[in-house]
DNA sequence: GAACGGGTTGTTAACGTTCACAGTCGGGGC
DNA sequence: GCCCCGACTGTGAACGTTAACAACCCGTTC
C-alpha cells in the first residue's frame, strides 16, 4: 500500500477532518460532554461510524492515568469457591465499567502475594481484589505498601484494606447447632487446614455453639479441603463407637467422609448425621444428599467489587467491612439422633 | 506537597537525571539493549533503585503497539472444565510474560461472544483465547472479522483460527470399548446439551465404537451437564430392565446417574456399569468411585496459549489444530456384564 | 593525516489521547 | 451601542515511553 492511507486505524485526527471539526471536539463527543452542538455532535459521530473509530483506550489511559482495569489475584481459581468469588468479580467489574486482570496463585505465600501485587500495579490497575483466604496472605496483605485501592475477599484482619467476607463462624454455627437440636449427644469437626481463616472460623462457629449448649468439644480431624482428606478422617471417625454428628468444613472433604462411612458400612444418617459447607453444584447429588451451609460466592464477588468502586470513584473513604451470611440448607444427610 | 518534588512518581527523566545520562539511556538499559557501557549500566540501575522507579507500561504500550496483554474469553468459569482451562492459560501466558484479561460469559450466543471480543479488543489485547465449547460460539468466532489474533479452545472447524481441543470422539470410543470388552451387549448414552461441540464428539465417538462392535446403539439421553439432569436420566434408565452399561458425558451428570441408580436400588457396577468423562477431583470419591475418562485441561490451556504466543512473536503463520489425547482411569464403577 | 567504523550516547519526534486555556459567536441587559 | 456571559469550538501542550537519527569518541586502516 502506498503512503497515502495504507492500513492504519482511523484516530481521533482523521475523524476530525471527515467531521469538518477539531479533535478536541471528537474527544468531547466521545465524553459525552454537555457543551456539543447536537448539530456537530451528530456529524462526528457519522464520521466515526463511517471510518469505524475506535478510540485508543491506552493513549486515554496514559494521560487520564486510569486504565479502567481491576486487578484480581487469586488462590488456584480451580476450587469451587474461589471461581464462583471471581466470576462474581467479573461480572460485576464489567458491569461496572472496568477491565479484569487475573493471576491466579499456585500457593500463597508473602511472596507471590507481593508479586501478584507488583505485576498488576506495574500493569497500571486501578484497583485490586485480593481473595486471600489463608492466614499468610492476609498477613501479607496487611504488611505490603499498596500504592493502589486495594479490597480483600476473606481477608481477616487485613491491615488497613477494606474487607468482604462469609461469616464462618455463624455458619459453623448453624451446622453444629441444627445436628445438637436433632438430639446428637455432641458433634465432631472435620476442618480445613489451619492456615486458612475460613476454617478457622468455622471451627470457632462450631465450638461456640458446643459450649454454649455445654457439650464437651472433641478433638477436631484436619484435613486440606481435598475429597481423599475427609475420607481419611471418614475412616477414623468410621472406627469410632460415639460418633453420630460430623460437621465438615467443606462439601468435597464431606464426600470424602460420606464414602469411607459407606465402605465401613456406617449408614448415613442413621448412624451418622453429617452436615458440609460451601453446597456445591454436586451435594444435592451425594449418597445420600448433603445437608450443608450455602455461601453466596456471587453476593462475596459483587460486593468486593462495589467497595472497591466506590473507593476509587469516592476518594478515598473508610475502611469498610462487609459480612455476607451464610444459609442452612436442609437434605438428607442428617436426621434425629 | 510544594512544587519542589510532591508525591509525585519517578519517571524515566528523574531516573536520567539521577544517574547523569539521558532519558534514552536509561530505556536502552531497560530494554537490555547491547551498546551500554556496563558502568553506566550499574548507574542506572542504582538511580532506578534509589529511585524506586517503575517503568510506566501503559506509556510504553502506546508507542510499541503492544500491551503485553492476553484476553481470555470464556463460558462459565464456573464449570470444573472451563475454570481448569482457564487456570492452565492463566499460569503459562503469565510464564510467558503476558498479563491475562477476563471476560466470562453467561450464555455464549454469537452477540455475547462479537461484544466480548470487541471489548478485549478496544483495551488493546495482543491476542485472544476463545474457550469457546458451543457450536453457536465457534461459528460466531468463525463469522468474526478479527482484527486480533485468536486461538479457540474447543473450536470446532473455527473459521479461520488456530484450534487447541481434546480428542472427544476418543475419550467417546474409549469409554464405549472399555465397557464393551467388559462383555456388555452395548452401551447407552447419556449426553450433553447437543449445541456443545464436546457432547457431540463424545457422541461420535460412542457411536463409532457401538458400530464398529456391530451393536446397536440405543437411543441417548440428553443431559445439560447438571448432576441433575444426570439424575433425571438415570431414573429413566433404572426403570429399563436391559440397562447393564452406560457412559455418561460428563461426571457431573454421572454423579446424578449414580445417585438415581441408588435411590432404585439399581447396584452399580454389579447390576450396571457406568462410566463418565472429565475426571472432576470428586469422582474418586462418588459411591462407587467412578471409572471415567480424564482430560488435560492443563495441558490445554497451555498449548493454547503457546500457538497464540508463537502466532504473535513469530509474525503470521498457518492456523495450527493441536488435539490433545484423552486418558482412560480405571476405578470400581465399572465390572464384567 | 584523513577517512572509516563500531561502540556509546544524546536529541528530537512520534504514539493518540485529554486538559487548560483562549477564542468566537450570539443574545440580553443597561 | 456597548458590555458581558454562556454556549460552543479550536489550539497548544502535556502524559511517559520508544524509534530514528545524529553526534561523539577512539582506534584502525590506507
Amino acid at each position: 500500500m502506498g503512503s497515502t492511507l495504507g492500513r492504519r486505524l482511523p484516530v481521533m485526527a482523521d475523524v476530525a477532518k471527515e467531521a469538518g471539526v477539531s479533535h478536541q471536539t471528537v474527544s468531547r463527543v466521545l465524553n459525552d460532554h454537555p457543551n456539543v452542538r447536537s448539530e456537530t455532535r451528530t456529524r462526528v459521530l457519522e464520521a466515526i461510524d463511517k471510518l469505524g473509530y475506535r478510540r485508543n483506550l491506552v493513549a486515554r489511559a496514559l494521560v487520564t492515568k486510569h486504565s479502567r482495569t481491576l486487578g484480581v489475584v487469586s488462590f488456584d481459581t480451580t476450587l469451587y469457591g474461589p471461581a464462583s468469588t471471581v466470576y462474581g468479580i467479573e461480572q460485576a467489574a464489567r458491569a461496572a465499567g472496568y477491565f479484569v486482570s487475573i493471576v491466579s496463585l499456585k500457593s500463597i505465600d508473602k511472596a507471590g502475594v507481593r508479586d501478584a501485587l507488583d505485576y498488576l500495579a506495574d500493569q497500571g490497575v486501578d484497583g485490586i481484589v485480593v481473595v486471600a483466604p489463608q492466614r499468610s496472605a492476609a498477613r501479607a496483605l496487611a504488611d505490603l505498601p499498596l500504592g493502589v485501592p486495594t479490597v480483600a475477599v476473606e481477608g481477616g484482619e487485613a491491615g488497613d484494606v477494606s474487607v468482604v467476607c462469609v461469616d464462618q463462624v455463624a455458619g459453623g454455627r448453624l451446622a453444629t447447632e441444627h445436628l445438637l437440636s436433632l438430639g446428637h449427644e455432641t458433634v465432631w469437626h472435620v476442618s480445613g487446614p489451619s492456615d486458612w481463616l475460613e476454617a478457622e472460623g468455622r471451627v470457632a462457629g462450631w465450638r461456640a455453639a458446643l459450649e454454649q449448649a455445654g457439650r464437651e468439644a472433641p478433638r477436631p480431624l484436619a484435613g486440606d479441603w481435598s475429597p481423599r482428606s475427609g475420607y481419611e478422617a471418614g475412616r477414623s471417625l468410621a472406627s469410632m463407637r460415639n460418633v453420630t454428628a460430623v460437621f465438615v468444613a467443606n462439601d468435597q472433604m464431606a464426600l470424602g467422609v460420606l464414602r469411607a462411612f459407606t465402605e465401613q458400612g456406617v449408614r448415613v444418617p442413621e448412624q451418622v448425621s453429617v452436615v458440609g459447607f460451601d453446597d456445591i453444584p454436586e451435594s444435592e447429588f451425594f449418597s445420600p444428599p448433603l445437608t450443608t451451609i450455602r455461601q453466596d460466592f456471587d453476593a462475596v464477588g459483587r460486593h468486593s467489587i462495589e467497595v472497591l468502586v466506590r473507593q476509587l470513584e469516592g476518594g478515598l473513604q473508610e475502611r469498610e467491612r462487609l459480612v455476607v451470611p451464610p444459609t442452612f440448607v436442609a437434605r438428607v444427610s442428617t436426621a434425629r439422633a
